[in-house]
DNA sequence: GTGGTCTAGACCACA
DNA sequence: GTGGTCTAGACCACG
C-alpha cells in the first residue's frame, strides 16, 4: 500500500479508498476484520488519529461495523457497497473528465484518444510498479 | 457559466478553469481582451480578489498578461497553452478513474462500460441545460 | 529581518525573497519546517494572508511544500533551487544597474567605480547593523 | 528607442529613464528642446497622458522646464542633474544585487563572477541589437 | 496547532 | 476605468 503525505489528496481520504477498493476487489470478505487501527497507524507512520478518521468515514458509507474492542470488520453488505462506491468514483472522474474536454472545445473523436492514452499511461504506471 | 461554491474544487480554480476553457475553445483570441476583474465578480457575484487569484493563476500559465490600467489581455502563445493545459486536465481525470477502476479490481470491460456510461450522463447534463 | 513596508516592492516579495536567501543561505535545510504562517505573521507584525502568498510563491518555485496540519517542508531540491534562484536574482539586479549604465553614457571604467562604491556602502550598512 | 508595454516597468517609467540617460549621454544638451510630447506619444504609440505623466517627472528633479507654447527645454544644470540621477540608479541597482547576494551567503569571489557574467549577458544584448 | 479559502473594504498605481 | 496590494476577520480541512 502506498500512502504519499505530500500528495494534495489528504492522507486520510488515501487510507479510505484504498480499503474501499480493496473491499470492493474482495481482498477483505464480508465477515472478515480489517486491519487494526493502532497497526495500519504504525506500518504507514502515520498519527491513528487520520486512520480513525478513515474508518469513520468507511463506518459512516456502510462498508464496516466496528466492535468493541474486537475490530472492524466488513459488513454482509459492504463488498456490495464498496463496489457501488467505487464505480461511482470512476464514472464521476470519468464525467468530470468529459465535462471538461467538450467545454474547451475538444472534439469527441479526441476525447477517445485522451483517454486511450491515459490508459497506456496508467499500464505503464502499473508495469513500473511491478 | 456555472461556479458552484459548495464544491470542493476552490472557486477562483474553477474560474481559472473556465476562462481556460474558453480561450482554449477560441472564444477569446490571442491579443484580445478576457472580462475585467470587477466585472466578471459582479456577473458571478464573488469577490474580486476571487478573481483577482483565477486571474494570477492564468497569468503565471503563460496564458494572460496583465497590462495596468488596460486589462488582462490573451497571449500570442495563449490559446496554444490554453490547449494544452486543458487537454492535460482530461488525461489526468481519465487516469484517476482508471487508476481507481484497476485499484477497485474492475474488469477493463467494465472500466469501458462506466466509461460510456459517464458519457450519456455529460450528453445528458448538457441537452437539460440548451 | 528588516520587512519595509514603504518600499515600492511588495511586503509578500521580501518577504519570499527573505525565506529564499535564508534556505539558500543553509539556515533551513531539506526537510525542515520553515516559520509557520501566523507565527512569522506576529513577528513581522503584518497580516498573515500576506505570509501566506509569500509561502504559495514559494511552494510554487519548488523551494518548500505544504502538509496541510503539519507546516511547509524545505523540498530535497529546495536549497539548490533557492541558491539558483537567488544568484540569478544578483545577476539580474545587476544587469540592470550595468544596461541603466550603458544608456546613460557611463563609461566602462566609471561602472567599475560605481560598483566598488556599491560594495562600500552595503559594507558600511552590515556594520552598522551589527 | 525601444518601449515594451508588456514589461512590469510602467510604461511612463520607461520613457522617463530613456529621456535621463538621453540627457545624461549628451544627446540633448542644456537649452535644447526634448521632443514634443504630442510627438512622443505619436511615435511611441502610447496615450499623451502617459508622456506628460513622464515629462512631470523630469520637470519634478529640474532636468526640463517647459516653456508655455514652446515645449520642454534642457535646463542649464540638467545634463549635470541627469548624470548624478543616472549614477545613483546604477549605485542602487549594485547595491540591491550585492545586498541579495550577501543574504544569500553567497561568498564575495562569488559576487564578482556573477557581475562579470551579468556583464557579458548585456555585452551580448547590445551586439544583439545592433 | 497547521495551512487554505473567501469576503468586505480600503488604498495605490497606471493609462 | 483597469489591475495590484494589504488588512481584518471569518470559516473550513487536516493531523
Amino acid at each position: 500500500m502506498n500512502i504519499d503525505p505530500t500528495m494534495s489528496v489528504p492522507i486520510y481520504k488515501q487510507i479510505a479508498d484504498y480499503i474501499r477498493q480493496t473491499v470492493a476487489a474482495g481482498v477483505y470478505r464480508p465477515g472478515e476484520m480489517i486491519p487494526s487501527l493502532r497497526a495500519l497507524a504504525l506500518q504507514l507512520k502515520v498519527n491513528p488519529n487520520t486512520v480513525q478518521r478513515a474508518y469513520e468515514q468507511l463506518e459512516r458509507e456502510g462498508l464496516v461495523r466496528s466492535r468493541k474492542g474486537l475490530g472492524m470488520f466488513v459488513t454482509q453488505q459492504g463488498a456490495k457497497t464498496a463496489q457501488t462506491k467505487s464505480e461511482a468514483a470512476v464514472c464521476s472522474a470519468f464525467a468530470r473528465g468529459i465535462r471538461a474536454a467538450l467545454a474547451a472545445g475538444i472534439q469527441p473523436p479526441r476525447v477517445l484518444t485522451a483517454f486511450e492514452k491515459a490508459w497506456e499511461s496508467v499500464e505503464t504506471e502499473v508495469r513500473a510498479q511491478a
